[in-house]
DNA sequence: GAAAAAAAAGGGGTATTTCCTGTTTTTTAT
DNA sequence: ATAAAAAACAGGAAATACCCCTTTTTTTTC
């Protein structure tokens, strides 16, 4: 059995090539590294966690289908705040980034890092417990700033269903009014929806509204 | 020195860490094959492509900062058509597919394929010369049956330099009098312009116009 | 079960987009 | 140099998007 010596990871990836491959270098890397199991996304990885034997970290890809990186995340915390998460992502935005570290992940890389930063992340995580690079710092600092001015006043920026609805409808060539049949609405409804949107998105019109969907994945291309 | 049983080919994205796992993995699934070189991009590959001693199948990625999976195959079949090239991406839209399959190339994997795929793509390109998965066929009929009805009537979707500079333009909250000053335009040329645009890319809106834009690159998010 | 908050709907008006049918100017080809 | 083609530009009209402010209905909360 495990003596508890190697470190224990898992990988929650869609993109089985990317996933495997980086087992293929979790394992080059060190021989203190043992890789529990491989995820699709996040429900994959719920029915793979076995509380008898829990990963220390795991690694974290963001868009994903069915379960993506912030729900994983969340539900982790819930059900198992004792495991590390490091979140390996192209999504460099922002948003994302704070909004991963809002939910207290451990480290955040971008794919595109050398494998001995992953290794260096791997190490700082276990022996320190996290591992914030300059890139996210940076992110960290700009948003401070911004904070200082926007303040709270569109705290989240999650949508209602209803709103996502509608946004993944304004993606479109549909009129307004087409829009508010479709969702057995008024059109002065889907007018509100409209107004809010642009004030809690910070985006002044319909096309701000649909590249904001495409940037947050409510639509796809 | 080579006796040219191993099977050399090289790497062609940008993301380190993809990559690097990807080394590891083919390095792994058959010592048949050997890594001449890893390139971040069209421009790096160029460097570090060496005549006397050409891969015989390149895995690109599309993606790519500097010089992306296009140009670098069109840049290939000018100066080395001797190389094939298998398509390692996760753009999944028919345009690209297609796109890459005129240029050429000899397969086109998804990056969340398993392992033994790319396996088996590597060998089948190496024997026969191709490996085309029933992804890539689907593809390939819808495409023919659209183009029996749409026929050539906008023959080549690429825009001019004006045309790509107003669809950036279009890309945001100003309006169409703003953005024909931007250009010092006449706002009815860039009236012109959109209703061209509109035909050529077979959208209705503004909107359709912007997520055209993100879709092929014009305007990153 | 009443008060408060949020969602839905409406009235009315301005600005912008979209579409149509042209003319003038500039480029391109022969 | 001249005809043909493409780009730039216009007038005007209808549809749509956008905005502000009010009312009704539903839901939440105490």
């Amino acid at each position: 059995m495990s003596t508890g010596l190697r470190l224990k990871v898992a990988l929650v990836d869609d993109h089985t090539l990317f996933r495997k491959g980086l087992v293929s270098l979790l394992e080059m890397i060190s021989s203190e590294i043992e890789v529990l199991f491989e995820a699709d996304n996040g429900l994959d990885m719920q029915r793979k966690l076995h509380p008898a034997n829990l990963p220390e970290i795991i690694l974290m890809d963001i868009t994903m289908p069915g379960m993506d990186g912030f729900e994983s995340v969340i539900w982790l915390n819930k059900h198992h705040p004792a495991v590390k998460v490091l979140v390996v992502s192209m999504v460099e935005n922002e948003e994302s980034v704070i909004k991963m570290l809002k939910l207290g992940v451990k480290g955040y890389l971008s794919k595109d890092v050398e494998p001995q930063e992953l290794n260096n992340a791997l190490s700082a995580i276990k022996s320190q417990g996290f591992y914030y690079t300059d890139f996210i710092t940076g992110k960290l600092v700009h948003t401070l700033q911004q904070d200082a001015n926007i303040a709270q006043e569109h705290a989240d920026t999650s949508l209602s269903k209803k709103e996502v609805a509608f946004i993944q409808l304004a993606c479109s060539d549909m009129t307004y009014t087409d829009i508010a049949s479709e969702m057995f609405l008024s059109p002065k409804t889907v007018d509100g929806y409209r107004n809010s949107l642009f004030e809690k998105l910070q985006v002044k019109s319909r096309v701000g509204l649909a590249l904001y969907a495409v940037k947050h994945g409510y639509v796809k291309l």
